[in-house]
DNA sequence: GTGAAAGCGCTAACAA
DNA sequence: TTGTTAGCGCTTTCAC
C-alpha cells in the first residue's frame, strides 16, 4: 500500500538490494542484463529511492538554502529564479526563505536551514552590522555563500558587483554629458551595498572634480515614494544639482515622478541616475540611463560556488567574486556637454 | 568532530536515548530535573535534532513543495512570500520550484519534489490541459492544492479567485461610466485564468448588455509589449470602443502606453481596465482601475489547507476555497456616464 | 559482479 | 517515568 522500497523491487527483480542501489545509482559496475531486469522492475512498481533514508546513510542531503532579504525587489526575485534553475540542473533543492529584512527573522530562518540539513546556505544579509552574529554563528557547522550584500567581519564566500568600478563608470559619464555638481539619493545606509555605493559615489566625485554637497546627500527608503520626497527636498534647497545619482532604480523612478509634478525637465534641467536596471523602462514614459547588475552572472557564479563547496574539494580559504558592472546610457542622461 | 546525536547528549546526561527524545521533543512527560539535565547537556553540546533521521523514523518530513511558473510575476512572487512567511510559522521548509511556463520543466519539478519526499505540493499549474498528465500521476503519491490556475480534469485542493464576480463588478463599474461597447486583450488561453476570465467577460458583457465584438478580442503574449502591440492593432481597426478590458495589469499598462503614444486620451476617449492590481500604479502618471487579488487571503487559504492535509485528520474530498475580489476604482476609468 | 549484514540518528512499542 | 530494543530505507564495507 505505502511507497514501493527498494527491498520490493529486489524481491521482484530476484536480486539484493545492494545490486539494486549499484544498478540504479551505478555507483559500482552491474552486468548489464541484470540492470535491466533491476530497472525493470522498478519502473513497473513506480519505485523512486527514498532521498531522506539515502541522505541518512550517506551524511549528505541535496538541500541547499537560500534566504533573501525581500521578495518583492526584483532584483531577489531574478536572482531567486537563476539560482532555482541552475540548481535544478545539478538536481539540487533549494529551501527558500524571505528575511523581511528583519535580523530576528534571518536568524530564526539561518536555524531553520541548519535543522533541514542543508548542505549550503545562500544568504543575502540584511544587515551590516547586526547580521553578523547570526552567520558567524552559522558559518561554523554549514558553509556559507554571501550574495550582493554581506555582513561586518563574516568572512565567507562572496559573489557581487563592483560598486566602486560602477560609480566610476556612471560618474564619468555624467560628466562627459557635462555634470559638474551632483546630488546622491540613496537607502539608508544599513546594508552593505546601499553604503558601498555611497562610498564609491563620494569618492569617484571627487576624484572626477565632480562637487557632491553634503547636503545634497539625501538618505532615506528604497522606495518609489523615498525618491519622490527626495526629490521635493532637493527642490526646495536651492539650485538643483547637473545630476541626480540616485542608489537604486525605484529611488530614481520616484524621482523622475517627483520631478515629472514639479514641471522639472529630465535631462534638459538635471539628469537622473539609477542603479540595477530593474525592468520597468518600458512603464515610464522617460527611460533611465543606469547600471544593470549581472543578475544571472552572479546567480551563475553563486551556484558554481555551490558545486565546488558540495563536491569533496578540500577546504580553501574564501574566495570573492567580483563581477563587472554594465552601463546602461538612455534618455534621463541625454543631454549634449 | 562531527556534529553531536542524541547519543552523545544521552551519555553526558547520563540517560538514555529515548529520555533525551522525549525531553526534548516533549512526547512524553519526564521528570523535571531530568529534562533540565537533558537541556543543559543538549545546550553545552550543540546538539540539534537531525531532521533527516527523524523524517526517517516518523515517515513524514516537514517540507512543502511549491511549483509557480514564473518568478519575474509580482502576482506569484508575492504569493511565494505570503506562503513562505506562514509556513515558517508552522516550522515547515519551503521547496520552491519554477516551472518558467514549460510543461516538461514542470513535471521535472514535480518528480524533484517526489523525491525531496515533500508532504504537499502547492502549484499553479502552466497550461490548462498539459499540465494535467504530471499532475495527475504525482497527485496519486502526495497531496496537491491548486492555486489560481488549474489543469483540466485534476481533482485536487484548489484556491483561487472567483473570476466571475470580478468580472461582473469589473463591467457593472464600466456600465455605470457609460460604457456599450469593449475590447478585451488577454493571454492566449492556455492557461485557466485566462481562458476562465476571457469566458467571464465574454458572458457578463452578454448579460450587461456592452456589445464584445470577436474582432475586438485580442490575445497574445502577458507583457506590457503584448498590450502595447494590441492597442496598436485595436486602434487601425477603425473605431474605438468605449472600454478596453484587459486580462492582466502588465497588458493594461502596455495599453495605456501605447495609447499615450497613440495620443488617444484615456479615460476621456476610451477606458481602460486591468486585473491583479500589481504594485506599478505609483510609476505612471495614470492610474489604472482594476481588480485585486487578495494574495495574501490565498497565501493564507492555501496554508490552512496545507495544515490541514498535514494533520491527522482523516481524507476528505477535495475542497475549493474560493476568495472575493475587490474592486479598485482609479483614474483609468474616471469618467461621467 | 554479487550478496549478507551493519549501521546512519532517531522515535515508538514494549517492558519494567 | 524510564530503559531496551527494533527498525525506518538506504548505501557501503566485507566477503566470496
Amino acid at each position: 500500500m505505502g511507497k514501493p522500497t527498494i527491498s520490493d523491487v529486489a524481491r521482484l527483480a530476484g536480486v539484493s538490494t545492494a545490486t539494486v542501489s549499484r544498478a540504479l545509482t551505478g555507483s559500482l559496475p552491474v552486468r548489464e542484463h541484470v540492470k535491466e531486469q533491476v530497472q525493470a522492475a522498478a519502473d513497473s512498481l513506480g519505485y523512486a529511492a527514498n532521498s531522506i533514508a539515502r541522505a541518512l546513510r550517506q551524511e549528505r542531503t541535496t538541500n541547499v538554502g537560500m534566504i533573501v532579504p525581500d521578495l518583492s525587489n526584483p532584483f531577489f526575485t531574478l536572482l531567486v529564479e537563476g539560482v532555482e534553475h541552475r540548481l535544478q540542473d545539478l538536481q539540487i533543492s533549494l529551501l527558500l526563505c524571505s528575511s523581511h529584512g528583519d535580523v530576528t527573522i534571518e536568524a530564526e530562518r539561518l536555524r531553520s536551514l541548519q535543522r533541514s540539513q542543508v548542505e549550503v546556505v545562500l544568504i543575502s544579509p540584511t544587515h551590516e552590522f547586526e547580521s553578523a552574529h547570526a552567520l558567524k554563528t552559522i558559518a561554523r557547522t554549514v558553509p556559507l555563500i554571501q550574495i550582493d550584500q554581506f555582513a561586518d567581519g563574516v568572512e565567507t564566500d562572496w559573489v557581487g558587483l563592483d560598486d566602486a568600478l560602477a560609480m566610476r563608470t556612471l560618474i564619468q559619464h555624467v560628466v562627459e554629458r557635462g555634470a559638474r555638481t551632483a546630488a546622491y539619493i540613496g537607502g539608508s545606509a544599513t546594508d552593505s551595498s546601499a553604503r558601498s555605493r555611497l562610498d564609491a559615489a563620494r569618492a569617484e566625485c571627487l576624484r572626477q572634480g565632480v562637487a557632491l554637497d553634503e547636503q545634497n546627500v539625501l538618505l532615506g527608503s528604497v522606495t518609489i515614494a523615498g525618491g519622490e520626497a527626495a526629490s521635493q527636498r532637493l527642490s526646495e534647497s536651492g539650485a538643483l544639482p547637473d545630476v541626480v545619482i540616485c542608489g537604486a532604480d525605484v529611488i530614481a523612478y520616484g524621482v523622475l515622478q517627483g520631478f515629472d509634478r514639479l514641471g522639472i525637465k529630465v535631462p534638459a534641467d538635471v539628469m537622473v541616475t539609477g542603479f540595477d536596471d530593474i525592468a520597468f523602462s518600458a512603464l515610464t514614459r522617460l527611460s533611465l540611463t543606469t547600471i544593470r547588475q549581472p543578475i544571472d552572472a552572479i546567480a551563475e557564479a553563486a551556484v558554481s560556488v555551490v558545486q565546488n563547496l558540495m563536491g569533496d574539494a578540500p577546504p580553501r580559504p574564501p574566495h570573492r567574486s567580483v563581477l563587472q558592472p554594465e552601463l546602461i546610457v538612455r534618455d534621463s542622461t541625454n543631454r549634449v556637454a
